[in-house]
DNA sequence: ATTGATTTGTTGACATGTCAATCATGCACG
DNA sequence: CGTGCATGATTGACATGTCAACAAATCAAT
């Protein structure tokens, strides 16, 4: 496992970096867009997002955490601090005393819908836009596949309890 | 800018959905592969790295916050604990006074040298295997596409000073 | 040379994320 | 029913990153 290492050639190197800084520098660079022009940071946006989709805007804590694939102690610091914020409420849930239910205020429909048009325009702008159709299809392909592999080597899992 | 926005089609959302899963779940598994297959985190193989690829292994640390594109700030909290962890040594920088030489310790080696084969397996395994060649250059030519598009509206850098 | 702007780096306050521990509830199975 | 394990969520300690303020050295321009 460490004297057969096959290295990367030049240019593998090349691709290798141009996909780490996309992959370092987007995610800033959205954040940036979104502070910029609304009252949202990124992950802000993201829990609003998700409670759009959901029918009545209303989600249990465990579904937005796996909606978004994050830790639940993470939502949960995150929940606190919109909710000092005024943009989520929770109510408690009927059906199992452990759950809440995670509501958008009035405040936060508005900063969604305002952030939203914003937020949008970044991503067609500078992924849809500037991509040949071939080029996005290659991506997409290339992007579901490099996901799949990672969760075959069992490594994309937050909490990576392998089965010890 | 609000009532002419081009939404996203059923499509577009899809290769959007998996580019974001990629950006936000890649880091973090490829962290995960080194904390667990070395003593190094992501950001501390990063400087030790970069240091590997100057000459005689010494940088000084604007340098070195220029060629990862990070924050002066961010650098100096990392180096203090990487310094305390005994995996660099900084040194007065004899041309500038204000400057210093980061230079990898005996030990800094070591961890690099220990951890490099696992991380470019990763890099391997999970991005070069699973791609064919024509995945591949698409995937390249889109990520320079796109960081190049962000650069072009202003939003990569990330102290942005926008000449207000 | 002296002044003022720029560069280099550190620091401290704060925002955010991770991890392990905790607690209450629900569920499965005897 | 209980008993024990799984689930949902919170908390606090800690790691890390951002931002603005600072200090010292250099540079530029007169």
């Amino acid at each position: 496992m460490s004297s057969d290492t096959r290295w990367l050639d030049k240019g593998e190197q090349e691709v290798w970096r141009a996909l780490r800084e996309l992959i370092w520098g987007f995610e800033s660079a959205m954040d940036r867009q979104l502070i910029r022009d609304s009252e949202l940071s990124g992950v802000e946006y993201s829990v609003l997002a998700a409670l759009s989709e959901a029918e009545d805007g209303v989600m249990r804590a465990r579904d937005i955490a796996q909606a978004l694939d994050w830790e639940r102690s993470r939502l949960s610091h995150l929940l606190k601090r919109m909710e000092a914020k005024g943009l989520v409420a929770r109510t408690e849930c009927e059906s199992d005393a452990r759950g809440f239910n995670i509501s958008m205020t009035a405040a936060g429909h508005k900063a969604i819908v305002r952030a939203a048009p914003g937020h949008v325009s970044f991503v067609r702008e500078n992924i849809f836009d500037p991509l040949t159709e071939d080029e996005r299809d290659a991506l997409h392909s290339a992007a579901t596949k490099i996901q799949a592999s990672i969760r075959a080597a069992g490594l994309w899992e937050n909490r990576g309890a392998p089965k010890a």
